[in-house]
DNA sequence: AATGAATGAGAATTCATTCAT
DNA sequence: GATGAATGAATTCTCATTCAT
């Protein structure tokens, strides 16, 4: 019906579906809150058993004005994927930034992302559920961030700190899919004793996997040359 | 209602939820239809599209009959999310039988997960899907899969064929995460220019892949006893 | 669908209504226990919620065998109440034997009426429900009663025990709708600190009833001759 | 879920069960003609065989609107037996008005009753029935009305208007069971040869049963101090 | 005589979306 | 811009009854 593209241009100035005019000031705010409020129903309901109705309330607006702002609930579910995306993407190259080696960088990426994830365990869920809600803007959200990694390997290839052989995008995806399932297993399937989520992935973990992630780029001295 | 745990004893002679008596050899034959059909329906149009009535069409049968065999649309995902998990297991040992290394056992492993999504595409979005439906059961699927690889791990490293430094379970869930999005990646988004799907993954990736693998398990020489 | 007519002949030897022909001595004992199954399954969830697979169950026999005894859910209800309807007369009738004059047969056979009410508070229940699920049944079982007291009012008017001006007919129904609403309030609804229902009618209460009825039947010597 | 006491304050403003505010003008016609469409459906049919389905169409609705104002079938069928509840005690205090003496007001008061159900045969059904749906409406529905009596037997025994060792909870009661019951037999039962149900009760037939109460009621000069 | 698998009409209920105000 | 009443297609689930064994 809506097709996903109307929400990818992320960055564009919002406009409204049902005049196709720019929003004043005031609608913006409206658009803000429903958003926000989408985040936390999609968050702690799941996309099907949230509704628009429950969204609207938890904004404080009408119901009927949802639909001034969004198509449907696919696209404000869309647009809330989109938003996850800058962010956890942010949250990731913010703790790349100053990193002084490739396989740092590597590890601090990581970590960004396992920070973003324990902070918002819910929302990451949301993310992962549009697999199966919206297909197109699961891929992209995974494309931009494989993006990312894949230019980060190939120049890294390059200096010489990350192993030649190796194809950078499928490391990328590689690397993308293991970050995914230990944040899952290590993070949102973990609770303590009183039932309480950790607030960050158990740093014996991560070192493990800094240290898999380390074997697997870096290069081998002992078999240069080596296999096909 | 009912529980996950139902369904879990996947091996037990199967008893009618209205009853609760074993079933007669014709009651087995109805439930393997809708079993069949359940699968058939699940792959092609997702767990919410799906339904109930759907289903019954698809196998024949008349619509009141499902709840003599399962109490919901979600027990029958469940029972399927279970059998799907027993057909890749097998699809994967029966690939590492005869393996003459561990690496080697690892590789193949790997590629009869491969082989499994590729002739199941549709059929292994729906044991993603769980996550959002059942997610004791998607737990449980993992698990199972990521004990088997865990326990291979271990006993690899006592042979020194895989690096004793890593922890082994941390390495089986990163393990499965990569098989699962380069699956996702090079298997479901892929089409050839007609939009047929792959019949297997592209030996490049998979290459590509076993390298990453090789690397980030194999004992590295230059560094034994190396880093924290 | 099925007439009541069926089944009212209450006396007669008991027919299968798929055969149409006298029930053997197995057949005779399969019908009781249904019928004292469906006693017990409609006294305790009512009609509507009562179900045949219910009271198949509660008889320890097959869902088929039930539809060879009886026509539907509604025949075996009705010949329920018939049976229930024998067993108030016999506890009335009992009770008023050898009662010293009309004034007290009348007691007596009030005292019988709720005597059963109180051993059977749900079972008599099932009786009034019959009103909205077979009326005619209904309407037989208020009338058979109704036309016991008629005789005996009728009878005791001649001896001059009752008031010569009341009309039998109507004095008879409003004597049964007093038996009703005080049953229905002073049995079926109290209900002592426990939650235990009494195991029979508070004698206030009975005293209470009977000295209304007294003045309402007995002879008023005060006014004789006197109102229109 | 929705317990009858959301209902019982009769008088209040209805609220919408969805959202919990309080009807709009537009709101509270559509939810009146829902309870007039109901009166008919239930009466004509029954709780049983009435439907939301067939309420909504007499009402000319959308069959989702109805869930804006009512929680379920139970609940509009609550709703509609306390507004008769009303009416009928409306029916009987408006006959009772300016009655001479306290004997000629409990007459009253039964016709009063007679002509409600004379009017609306199908409708006292309704009222009936909900000992089956909803019991703790009808114990409300008979308790208001018995109320009524009671303390009107009360304040005419201490004027003398009525036998003083009458309990008038009791009377109450049985004058209530013994309405109930003509009601039904003279009233509900009754058609002449073409089938059509009486106007009003058969006058010989409320004589009789006035004189009936007349002999209950009235004190008993002849016994005056007389019996246990 | 007994069985229980199969059936499908019918019931209640939900919710994304529209539109008149 | 904002609202919320109205809608009805679609879904899940129940259960009296049939019938082949």
């Amino acid at each position: 019906m809506s097709t996903p593209g109307d929400v990818l241009d992320d960055e564009a100035t919002p406009i409204s579906p049902a005049t196709g005019r720019p929003l004043t000031k005031r609608g913006e705010a409206t658009r803000r809150r429903l958003l926000e409020a989408a985040e936390e129903v999609f968050a702690e309901q799941g996309y099907h058993e949230a509704s628009i109705v429950k969204i609207t309330e938890r904004a404080g607006i009408g119901l009927g004005t949802f639909y001034l702002y969004f198509d449907s609930k696919q696209s404000i579910f869309e647009a809330l994927v989109i938003d996850l995306n800058r962010r956890v993407r942010h949250s990731m190259s913010e703790a790349m930034e100053g990193a002084a080696s490739r396989l740092d960088a590597e590890r601090a990426g990581f970590a960004g992302f396992f920070r973003f994830t324990a902070q918002h365990p819910a929302l990451y869920r949301v993310v992962r559920e549009a697999e199966f809600v919206s297909p197109e803007v699961l891929r992209l959200h995974y494309s931009r961030i494989v993006e990312g990694y894949e230019a980060g390997l190939r120049s890294a290839q390059q200096t010489g700190d990350v192993d030649r052989r190796l194809d950078p995008a499928v490391a990328a995806w590689a690397l993308m899919g293991m970050g995914e399932l230990i944040g899952m297993r290590f993070l949102l399937w973990e609770r303590d004793a009183d039932g309480v989520p950790p607030a960050e992935l158990d740093p014996a973990v991560f070192d493990a996997m800094a240290m898999f992630i380390d074997n697997a780029l870096a290069p081998r001295h002992d078999q240069e040359g080596g296999r096909s």
